[in-house]
DNA sequence: CATGAATGAGAGTTCATTCAT
DNA sequence: CATGAATGAACTCTCATTCAT
């Protein structure tokens, strides 16, 4: 009763907690067909490489999370402000629910350089986000809008990064504080209090 | 002619050229014996395993480059914004030489995971750092100097990545500019021009 | 053309001819794959690893080959005596066939401890023997039943070393006389001839 | 101020440990090494080779330990039937201290073939004893002295075999029982009680 | 005599990918 | 469309043996 979309479906689920649990070198495609009830052959009809299956499941997973979240954020008549704080809760929201997103990213590019595929592709979604953030800043009249963006997104990817370390291997994090610093340096740059 | 402890030290270079460039996951052992000019036997001879190779490697690496540069940084009667400020700069050396020293820390701490090896060794590294710079951040008066110090480090890191793949992917990258919106986000906190 | 299950049986004929001709440790994988005619990959398909190759086949060669020599020496209703005889003439044939079961078994159950591998096994295989001849010889009503059949099951293994060893080395072996002698020692007990 | 010949014989201690643990090909030069506090040269220096090591040992092993012992059997004025018990005696002894001696001569003859040496040394091995044992069955005037003898010695082996392998998974084995056994089934030919 | 760093062939195993059914 | 058996190159790692010191 499975039509081909379901399962081409059912194997980007399967995939992207996978890759985003362990990275792209990590996950094996014989796990993601038993993970996902699939044959290899069913796989490889639907994605003809490794590869394409990750960057597929990626852009699939991006445009039906992360965008509408993301314009969630946008939405209305929403003051660069908080649409800054929108964004940095998008993130806590993915750490909070251990979604390695970032893992994925990083280490499905280094699989494109690797085969020199192209890459443009990766580029393109990380400028969506930079042009975003700042047309962001440029309305808040910083120095450096268009660095101030890079700085930022990185840092959120960054921070993906070491709060998925540190939650493996036992320690705590508060993403309340963890948010209010964000916002300090990010949103209101006052951090300063005494001089 | 070539001495023991010569032969060790010209392995450890290799591989972390070859690590650090793409990452653990896509470094074949046979290539650091290649590239090395040694036997896969002396590779065995002197580790125990690729994993001890990658992680004395990222040990010996950080302890005689990392260690110095941080070190030089906070001598003598530097004030905490030259110490961040000297940090700062050391990160963009170190991308500037195209040194993934992220990426290599990164996927040998994946591989530290999926081994179930002892990880407290990573996670003791991102700690010196980050106590020193909390540190700092307390002696500025920072309203939450231990987060502010992870969002530091965590945008050190996140940025190199980003920095290598723009790298490799062709785009420019403005090294001074990055360097001012840092000093701006981190060290001055002046950002906001208008209101 | 080769239908899988083709594929797998020969596979395990190759592996049983090599392991029982010289034991778990001095036959590669590699050997198996070329005397089989089949890939690496092909035997990795069916069997998880080197171990599971010889276990399998290993019981898959008794499942066809000794349990039902060995059913037809209980069948009917054969007295103790017979059955004991019909049991010496099943090894005495796996001898003179230069079966090296032996050799397999005991190379196998080596590499089971090793692996620190569940070896109940092959405890099971032996008890499945032990037991059976313990009844005959409860039912001949000598002293010890369990021990006699201990003892007589561990000559019937012994003496398959001893026979392939000397078989190997060019030494004649006369199977008749030897049959006769177990005969006495194991059936008859009528040894002693002169006191 | 360790002599060569003290070297020696500690190198030689060590392999018989192991190999008589664990057979030829599941030892470590390096184990030995490291377990004998000896240099991989120094071990090559005494021994050709691991084959020239192992038969070594052996012969050594069987020179100090079981020669000794057999004689000690034989002497006085020993009865065939005093003789027969003496060396059952010497068997279980071996067993009671858990010595894979028929482990390691069984490993090191596989090993032999392997190496198409000279194995006419081994053949040598098991002739004294056949030799001796057959002597005794001949004064005591059974039907094949020969081929008793060979069942004789093949069943000590065996049941040495078996010994260890119960012994390994955590199975009782009452080697007085077996005692008593071993002298109906060899000695008194006293099994049958009843018609 | 003794050392241990160095060798390299070969081991078992993994895995993306293909293709006959 | 879907299957899963089959492939083989590449991987990490082992080990007896050599040899400059």
């Amino acid at each position: 009763m499975t039509s081909g979309s379901d399962m081409k479906d059912r194997i980007m689920k399967t995939a992207f907690e996978l890759f985003s649990e362990r990275g792209y070198d990590k996950v094996s495609l014989n796990e993601v067909v038993v993970k996902a009830g699939v044959s290899k052959g069913g796989l490889f009809h639907h994605f003809d490489s490794k590869y394409a299956l990750a960057r597929d499941t990626l852009i699939w997973w991006a445009t039906n999370n992360m965008e509408p979240m993301f314009l969630r954020g946008l939405k209305k008549d929403a003051s660069p402000k908080e649409v800054l704080i929108n964004f940095i809760d998008m993130m806590i929201d993915i750490m909070k629910d251990d979604i390695g997103f970032t893992r994925f990213f990083w280490s499905i590019f280094d699989e494109s350089m690797r085969r020199q595929e192209d890459h443009s592709i990766w580029l393109d979604f990380l400028e969506q986000y930079t042009y975003m953030i700042s047309g962001i800043y440029g309305k808040m009249g910083v120095k450096d809008p268009y660095m101030k963006s890079m700085i930022f997104l990185s840092n959120m990817d960054g921070m993906a990064l070491y709060y998925s370390m540190l939650k493996q291997t036992g320690r705590e994090f508060d993403l309340k504080a963890l948010r209010e610093e964000f916002i300090r340096t990010y949103v209101t740059f006052s951090e300063e209090v005494r001089e």
